[in-house]
Formats: C-alpha cells, sequence, structure tokens
DNA sequence: ATGGCCTTCGCCCGAAAGTATGATTCTTCT
DNA sequence: AGAAGAATCATACTTTCGGGCGAAGGCCAT
C-alpha cells in the first residue's frame, strides 16, 4: 500500500516537473496559455482516469473452508468478548433471521436480541448485521 | 449513453468556463501560474478519477481471489433472471454496505438500489438481505 | 459483600430497509 | 416499427434496525 502511494506521489511529481518544462518550452514562445493549460487539464484527466481503475481494483481476500466441519475459533471469542448469548444471536443472524424470529427461536423477548445485537456490533467493531456476518465468517466465529 | 457523453461534454465545457474565470480572477492579479495550473490539474484529476469510476463499472467483472478460486454460477444466474446490475447489487450488499452505500458506489440513487434489491429478493424468493446473501452464496453466485 | 459480568427487558426515537406503483429512457430482439 | 427487458428514478407508506438511555436479578470472584 505505501509502494502504491508513494508511485503516485512520484507520478505527480514527474508531471509536475513536466509541467515546468511545457512552461518555458511552449508558453514563453508566445503559445496561448489557453493551450498550456489544455495540455495539462489532458494529462490530469488521463492521470485521473488511470488513478481511478487502479483504486477500484478489488482485492477482498476470503478464507473459505472447502474442506471438512466447521471449527469454532475460541481464541477469537475470547479476544473480542463475545458472551454465549451473543454468539447465539450471531449465528442466528447469520441464518438470516429477523430480531424477531431470533426473539422466538431463543425464547426471549425483542429487546433482549436488540440488546444482544447492539453489544456485538460493538465487540465486532460494525454497523449493521451484514458485517456482523461477514466479520463473524471470517474471524471463524460462525461456519 | 448518448445522454452521458453529452454530459461528459458539459462537464468539460464548464470546467473550460471555470478555467476562464480563473484566469481573469486570479491569474492576472498576479497570482502564481503554479497556483492556476495546480488547481487546474487537481479540478481535472478528480474528473478524470469520476470519469474512470463511471467507465469502469460495466461487465460484471469478478475478480478471482488468490485462495478460494471462485467460479460463477452463470447457470444458477440464468435461471434466476437476475440481470447483471442486479448482481452488482448483490454483491455490494454481501461486503456489508448500505443502500445508500451502494448507490454511491454504483453511482446511482437510493430509490434505484431499492428497486434492485427488492427485485432481487423476489428473484432469489427471500425477504431479507441477510438471506439473499445466504442464498447467494450457496448459489454460486458470489464468493 | 461489593464490584463486575451476563442476561433479561423496557421505552423512545431516528435511520435504514423493504413494499408498491408508476414513469422514462435505452437497448435489443422480433 | 413495435414489443420486451434493462436500468433509472420518484413518491408514499410500513416495517425493521439500531442507538441511547435505564434497570433488575443472578452468578462469580476478590
Amino acid at each position: 500500500m505505501r509502494k502504491t502511494i508513494l508511485f503516485y506521489g512520484l507520478s505527480l511529481a514527474a508531471l509536475v516537473f513536466l509541467m515546468k518544462v511545457l512552461e518555458y518550452r511552449f508558453f514563453v514562445r508566445d503559445f496561448s496559455l489557453e493551450f498550456y493549460v489544455g495540455v495539462v487539464a489532458v494529462l490530469f484527466t488521463a492521470l485521473g482516469v488511470w488513478v481511478g481503475l487502479r483504486l477500484t481494483r478489488k482485492k477482498t481476500a476470503f478464507v473459505v473452508m472447502p474442506s471438512g466441519r466447521f471449527v469454532l475459533n475460541e481464541a477469537a471469542l475470547k479476544e473480542t468478548g463475545i458472551s454465549p448469548r451473543e454468539h447465539d444471536v450471531l449465528d442466528a443472524m447469520a441464518n438470516g433471521l429477523s430480531n424477531q424470529e431470533i426473539a422466538d427461536k431463543l425464547f426471549v423477548s425483542l429487546n433482549t436480541v436488540k440488546t444482544h445485537t447492539s453489544n456485538l456490533f460493538v465487540k465486532l467493531d460494525v454497523k449493521r448485521r451484514t458485517q456482523a456476518i461477514q466479520k463473524g465468517k471470517s474471524m471463524g466465529l460462525i461456519p
């Protein structure tokens, strides 16, 4: 990551240098300012397109377990401080259940489920249940 | 498509106009050429990034990840009748994005995303986004 | 026994998600 | 040319989530 930033920086520097060259090569020779600016504009537009393309390359590594059974990562459980009940909720959540359905399944009230989910989000450092599921899976908390 | 081209043209025209304004507002008032050019450069770089993002949002383009060789199940795609755009939304959804974030990422309005998600739920026969993610994964629609 | 947890539950409120319906534009296929 | 399917957006409405309080009982360690 640092390398790419450095690379962008160097590219910018190179372009600035090119600008200076153009400035003394063309501008002083009575080329119009519009022309000069136009060149700069085109150049930087191209740079922008290129950077835009670079930036949107996806990288999201995904760790899947095609083999046998799912093993719970208990170390991660302790690190995050997720309680057994919260873990139940996370599991139900990952199965696509709504809070109300989770409440019915666990025989508790809707409010209780909400409390659990809220605490869960804090402990997982996420904002939405979809993210919680994602993170839970990647951490080996749920299958 | 014609409209987008027209839009780009207008954007460029607007920027050129802005350039002229800057030219008479700042340049003649003894601001340095470097400053002026810098503003132009930043402006057009931003434009370039934006254009780059817009241009690359076509194509389903799922980058295969190093450690799991995900292959899109195109048969399932046809069976469910999920459109390319809906597929984009599903992917973003699985990455834990909110509808608003998806809208920003795909350069469309929130309402459009909602429409896509609704159609998606019907086609996947689910009721919630969490279920859509589950089903999407199990059907090989998303990594 | 006191402080710290987990679990349970309540209320309020705003934000996000989802449903329904209709409209426009554009491409593609017949 | 016309039908059909996309993609886009809008408006209006309901439901679900999520945050921010607070609180009570149980359990377990220092």
